[in-house]
DNA sequence: TTCACATATTTGAATTTTCGAATGTAAACA
DNA sequence: TGTTTACATTCGAAAATTCAAATATGTGAA
């Protein structure tokens, strides 16, 4: 199996998780701090911080830290076609 | 949480097993036999036949039986985007 | 120091994946 | 008809992975 199949496939399984899906959702609109993020899809901020940390690792995001608060937006712009392609399948 | 969007993010997590993932690239040439796929991937026919039954139940893939042979094929052609834009992510 | 966060770690439950073995199925042929 | 052959599929159980909550730790501002 190729190397460049295997991380394509990769980066679906990190999207495969909804709650990871919808966080990054939520970036594509606006930055958000993780404590936001939780806010909006109604998990504990110590859960989304360890999406985050997954999504951190495979440069779908970055941080930013502004004036005391952590600010989380998309780093990968391409994932934006990605997720249309995946709700344009259903 | 939407519908919309968990299902797309299942049809994420189902691509994010890169022996389906795969096993979806082999059918978007040709179609093809659960043991011809095995062959291809390496792996044995009854692991193949598990992926496959996921891939129908998610209405990605299709079977017609030909002459005793067991012939897959895609389904749902919007996958090809699918792992289109999931290449040009990484 | 205290407070309010973010981040890291751990734990247990649930899910997924894989393999071996058993079973089903359909065509070929004596 | 009965049997052999070559598949595909299903079953059961072990191994591996994933997920979210609880807990602990770190960090920076007031």
């Amino acid at each position: 199996m190729l190397e460049k199949e295997f991380q394509a496939s990769r980066m679906m399984k990190i999207l495969g998780n909804p709650t990871r899906f919808m966080v990054v959702k939520q970036l594509l609109r606006e930055s958000l701090t993780p404590s936001q993020i939780g806010e909006r899809l109604g998990r504990k901020p110590n859960n989304i911080s360890q999406h985050l940390i997954i999504l951190r690792n495979s440069n779908i995001v970055r941080f930013q830290t502004v004036g005391g608060n952590v600010f989380y937006r998309i780093k990968n712009k391409k994932v934006e076609d990605l997720i249309t392609s995946a709700e344009a399948c259903v």
